[in-house]
DNA sequence: GGCATCATGTAACATGTTACATGATTTT
DNA sequence: AAAATCATGTAACATGTTACATGATGCC
């Protein structure tokens, strides 16, 4: 299965970062946490090595710069680099994959009693406002060039918060107060878990 | 930062699923598959040696069972795997990691013209849509002991599906139609990402 | 002077997937 | 008799994180 020059996301992530200009991986990794943190981050660990390589297949070309004596290697996309960036652009994706402990832990809670399931529900909904507040912050400062397609993922990334601390407060009503019915689920109807699909799948989606 | 017998979040999904029953490593694969599979996956080639693992140090016991030739191995948890696993569902978790190739092909269609971007659009959607199809397929058989965690889950996991494809939808409106305002945008504004945070985060939190 | 940040990198480790091997049983 | 599924496992690989090392520059 290996295609002897495949690309990981990694490489594909930052030809992205480098269609946009020239940066360095310093910079790179900064503007990935920054913008795509909702669904892709990536280490020094991952970025340095990668830029060499990249660098070795002349999808990039790397410049020494030198701000007084600290030395930066910039990198800047070659057009091999764009090619490669719009094929994959091209190419169907993977599914998502989500990893989520904190959702493990919920479900694993059977054998608590409802209050100790209260607790975890509290504490998972406050770690996830405290996740979105921390998020907010560092996006706050982010849009410098301020591109439309920015702007969509971080309207993607806020608004899958929104729903995940929605759900944490359903799930509050579900398993806590006795007077269910004062809070109205107003989107969809959450005990009948499999009907609702019909809604979702059968929309405007035109015949493959 | 090794505590010595740390153990993987592999591990505590499998206590989490020997809790409810004794069970062989092939059942608890479909068993995660099947209920787990929107925030958690494992591979035989995780389940297998952990189990090992777990048994040698105490926290699940197998017992070989044989239907007429074929061998096959149950375990059972432990009390002290019981243990373990109640401690950690009182341990705080990490964020939540999504990983998202679709979105970030759609983050980087920058240098696509409109007609393109509508296309990678679609492309998701239809991904995101068969995604789901696939998932309800097999969702549907699942409820053997129909746990009510199980159900809250499975909402869970099916909600989150409906607002991407909503994300979808509005992305779009957003990025194709020219009357953009015949399609009332009904949940929360697109366009000022920033200040939709003071709704979610300073809500019903009790201050810690 | 001391701290934060800029800047680059690596080694060890942890985690996770894929492909393969093996063979029994059940279903069509 | 063929195909699907049950059942267990491993080796190679791919991916990703953490901790560390190094040193310059800018700011208080």
């Amino acid at each position: 299965m290996l295609d002897r020059n495949m690309l990981s996301n990694t490489a594909y992530v930052i030809l992205g970062i480098l269609q946009k200009g020239p940066t360095s991986g310093y910079d790179i990794k900064s503007k990935v946490d920054m913008s795509a943190r909702f669904f892709f981050t990536a280490s020094y660990g991952q970025i340095y090595p990668e830029l060499k390589r990249l660098e070795k297949s002349g999808l990039i070309a790397g410049t020494e710069r030198l701000n007084g004596r600290r030395a930066r290697t910039e990198y800047a996309i070659t057009s091999t680099g764009r090619e490669a960036l719009l094929e994959w652009l091209r190419t169907p994706s993977a599914g998502i994959d989500v990893r989520d402990e904190g959702l493990l832990k919920f479900f694993f809670g059977g054998k608590l009693d409802r209050d100790d399931l209260l607790a975890r529900i509290e504490a998972l909904r406050a770690e996830r406002v405290a996740d979105l507040e921390r998020i907010r912050e560092i996006s706050r400062c982010v849009p410098d060039e301020a591109d439309e397609l920015q702007l969509a993922v971080l309207d993607y990334g806020f608004g899958l918060y929104d729903y995940v601390i929605d759900w944490c407060d359903r799930m509050l009503t579900r398993f806590g107060s006795r007077e269910e019915s004062e809070f109205p689920v107003d989107r969809w109807n959450p005990d009948d878990v499999l009907t609702l699909l019909q809604t979702v799948g059968g929309g405007d989606t035109p015949p493959t």
